[in-house]
DNA sequence: AGTCTTGTTCGACT
DNA sequence: CAGTCGAACAAGAC
């Protein structure tokens, strides 16, 4: 399940191959893969153009053209992108593949079919709806201070809320809240100010950690490949806390699965 | 064969 | 407006 760690680690890996490449053709497994237009028009849009940079906002891959056109990719659940040699075949669960000038294919796997490329003149379209950049400057204590306040509902799904901070999913939400020991129901506005520090801290660090560690591996899931990245909460239910050996939980909030340490991550709400 | 799970977005509702 | 809830998307595990 591609986060901020396993998108930032994707576009690492391809943007030395795309930039100053162009799209030649698209071959299309998948249509609905394709946000709000046929092939053609797609085609037509970048023809010609060549990549100008690739870049991450968010949970967004984000390849700029010289003609000014913008394509986002968000990978949801199961999509990956991967730069394959002239000879490879399509298979199974690839549902997109771009030709690139270069005779090499920008390759989209998406076993579950949620990932969407959208291609936009404005940008500001996509990134308007976002929030902060958990790993900019502008994320920090003040200013978490200043979100926590205002809101008065529980911690977690604030940390999943894309257009308050952008980029932190459910494994890494889970990870940053046992790491500075809030449980995940407490009220935002209840959030003590030590833990607040920590939180930032908290965030930071594990992004930063899975980034370096190419992000977190699952055996189950069919796509995403490689990461390191070992949580400390995140589908531990049942196994031991790492830092007091109690049992970790598992309950739902606002209907996302919140794995947490009943000793070590103290509720503060009601 | 049916149920459950998974992350995100969106619309309906409180 | 803030927040919750359910639906929808699709496939795989059991």
């Amino acid at each position: 399940m591609p986060e901020l760690p396993e998108v930032e680690s994707t576009v690492k890996r391809i943007e030395p191959d795309l930039v100053g490449r162009s799209i030649k053709d698209l071959w299309i497994g998948w249509s609905r893969s394709i946000y709000g237009m046929p092939r053609s028009t797609f085609l037509k849009r970048v023809a010609g153009s060549r990549i100008k940079s690739v870049s991450r906002r968010a949970k967004y891959i984000w390849i700029e053209f010289e003609c000014a056109e913008h394509l986002f990719i968000h990978l949801r659940m199961s999509g990956n992108l991967l730069v394959k040699p002239p000879s490879y075949q399509a298979g199974p669960h690839d549902r997109l593949i771009a030709r690139l000038s270069n005779k090499r294919q920008l390759v989209f796997q998406d076993t579950r079919k949620f990932g969407r490329w959208k291609l936009v003149r404005n940008p500001h379209e996509i990134t308007g709806a976002l929030g902060v950049e958990p790993l900019g400057k502008d994320f920090n204590s003040r200013t978490l201070t200043e979100i926590l306040d205002s809101r008065s509902g529980a911690i977690k799904p604030l940390l999943l809320n894309q257009s308050v901070i952008a980029g932190i999913g459910n494994i890494y939400a889970d990870e940053a809240l046992w790491k500075s020991q809030i449980h995940p129901l407490t009220n935002c506005n209840l959030v003590p100010e030590k833990n607040r520090k920590q939180l930032v801290r908290a965030i930071k660090s594990t992004l930063k950690r899975a980034i370096e560690l190419q992000g977190t591996d699952f055996g189950d899931d069919v796509i995403t490949e490689g990461g390191d990245y070992r949580p400390r909460a995140y589908g531990r239910e049942g196994l031991k806390c790492f830092r007091c050996s109690d049992s970790i939980q598992r309950i739902l909030v606002a209907q996302r699965s919140s794995h947490f340490c009943p000793s070590c991550q103290e509720r503060r709400s009601r």
